[in-house]
RNA sequence: GUCCCCAUCGUCUAGCGGUCCAGGACAUCGCCCUUUCAAGGCGACGGCGCGGGUUCGAAUCCCGUUGGGGGCACCA
């Protein structure tokens, strides 16, 4: 007896689950690599959704591919989560009604639901074998037909089967698609409709009997009682897919959960963003000096706006306002230029004891061990307007927590900054200086503008030789307040080893 | 190739039929401030892809076209 095969479908599932406390959101990256701003994105834009209305965020990890899966990629996957602020109410580490939640730890119950399919004639073995696959793909691509499974094994009679079997082929299980359409009512692209002549059938499990994404996915999504599924855009085509699955898996259809695909973040040149456009992965910018506000703001930023013209804002704005119907259906170029921008803002907002411990960390990674927190503190205020990046502190504090000994003025500086002339500004300096009864920056600064007017020189050409000497750099945070910040005895120094060098 | 989706300054976007000869931000370029570099202030440059409709009226609605993106895996 032959399998006849699903009856034709006309799939219309136009209902939007309630926007509630009963919404149950989701993010479930599959942790083969580190996760990349797309990823983030989406996951941002799912936690909003569901913390927005009160409901529901889930994590769950699509690890079922273990070829491609890490252990620290898992990690370094919830720990990036972590670092830009997206909590999860069911997931690793927090367990749930649902646990386990990670798909590696589910086999057997996609097992079961594979099963089920191929008892009930939903799925069917197939035996073709990669490189059959890949021919056939390609013979149909020449003949401009659509490359997709053909259906070839659709209704294997058991003799051939066993035939197959006896050559030592395996199979993996194939989901038969049923004829007709499907229409679902996209939250961020309205109502989508897709004729499922364009939707060959797809394998849910390998040979050796693992599931594959499909399957898990719906399997899941299901048990975990979903009502809202916010993805990337590459997946707008595996939603007739994942809706057929729902059927055969007997999931009622009022119980469906809504669907809203994501545009992709692309690269300059509108190419799918990836390593030729620089990094793209979130730990990245982590180690570049962005702060997880300003990289949250700006990728909610990417396809979203709070309408009006705010652009900086934070995760309170995001989860009281976010709406996924809101969401922008083009593609999205990323510019880093715009996330420094917003950095810098954000870098600008932080109290110094706030900016101050987030500079510490970097300091260190940069050689400087031993920093003085009361000197990071001081000096802190000195470069919040100055960096758009954390990492830019080093170089803007090298001076003052450099070892005196490691101290050396750039070459360039002394060349441009210690020429002719200052070697009277930095004696003059150096006695006058001396002399200060109080090292402040209210007594230096007039000390040192005195000097140039008696040797009769604008404020530029005086404060640069001191510049150079004391920072070893021609750009430097302003003069009178490093100075004072470096101290008396460090300052009087190098200013008296530069005047031995300069003039 | 085929199916699906998309289309406002270089980029991200506001706009959801009249209040738009299109607003903001980033970038770029000027000017101001200024001890360097920034930050800040002011200003400039710059856009509704194209063609048809619908309408008294379209960036906003419809059709076509062009361009772009995505899918068509024993990846997810």
């Amino acid at each position: 007896m032959t399998n006849p095969g699903p009856a034709p479908v006309a799939v219309r599932h136009l209902a939007i689950p309630p926007m509630d406390a009963t919404m149950r959101t989701r993010f479930a990256p599959a942790p083969s690599g580190e996760l990349h701003v797309g990823n983030v994105r989406t996951a941002l834009f799912s936690w909003a959704l569901a913390r927005r209305h009160g409901g529901t965020f889930l994590l769950r990890v699509e690890d079922t591919d273990r070829s491609r899966v890490t252990d620290e990629a898992y990690a370094a996957a919830l720990e990036i989560l972590q670092w830009i602020g997206i909590d999860w109410d069911e997931g690793p580490g927090i367990g749930g009604p649902h646990a386990p939640y990670r798909q590696s730890e589910r086999l057997a119950i996609y097992a079961e639901a594979a099963d089920r399919l191929r008892v009930a004639g939903a799925a069917y073995p197939c035996y073709c074998t990669a490189a059959e696959l890949a021919e056939r793909r390609e013979q149909a691509r020449a003949a401009n037909r659509p490359p997709g499974y053909d259906g070839r094994c659709r209704r294997l009679t058991a003799d051939e089967r066993a035939a197959f079997e006896a050559e030592g082929r395996t199979s993996v299980l194939r989901f038969w698609m049923p004829d007709g359409t499907t229409t679902w009512n996209d939250l961020v692209r309205g109502e989508i409709t897709i004729d499922h002549a364009n939707v060959p059938d797809f394998a849910i499990t390998r040979s050796d009997g693992h599931p594959l994404y499909l399957l898990a996915a719906a399997v899941d999504d299901i048990a975990m009682g979903l009502t809202h599924i916010v993805r990337g855009e590459d997946l707008v085509t595996a939603t007739p897919r994942q809706l057929a699955l729902y059927a055969a898996l007997g999931h009622p259809q009022d119980h469906w959960p809504a669907f809203a695909h994501l545009p992709l973040i692309i690269g300059a040149d509108k190419a799918p963003l990836s390593k030729r456009h620089g990094e793209v992965s979130l730990a990245w910018y982590r180690s570049q000096g962005f702060l997880p506000e300003a990289l949250a703001n700006y990728l909610a930023l990417l396809g979203w706006s709070p309408g009006g013209d705010r652009e900086f804002f934070g995760e309170d704005v995001l989860l009281a306002e976010f709406d996924v119907r809101r969401v922008s259906s083009n593609p999205a170029r990323f510019d880093i230029k715009k996330l420094e921008a917003l950095n810098g803002d954000w870098i600008r907002s932080l109290t110094v004891e706030d900016l101050s411990s987030r500079i510490a960390p970097v300091l260190n990674d940069a050689g400087f061990t031993d920093v003085d927190l009361a000197m990071l503190l001081a000096a802190a205020p000195l470069i919040q307007i100055r960096m758009n990046r954390l990492t830019e502190a080093p170089e803007l504090l090298h001076f003052l927590f450099i070892d005196d000994g490691a101290f050396a003025i750039e070459e360039a500086a002394a060349t441009k900054g210690l020429g002719e002339g200052s070697e009277a500004v930095l004696r003059a300096a150096s006695e006058r200086l001396h002399a200060l009864a109080e090292w402040t920056v209210e007594l230096i600064e007039p000390a040192v503008w005195g000097i140039g007017e008696l040797l009769g020189l604008n404020r530029k050409r005086t404060a640069t030789p001191l510049r150079v000497a004391i920072t070893g750099r021609m750009v430097s945070p302003p003069l009178f307040e490093s100075m004072e910040l470096l101290g008396r005895e460090r300052t009087l120094r190098r200013i008296d080893r530069a005047a031995g060098i300069g003039g």
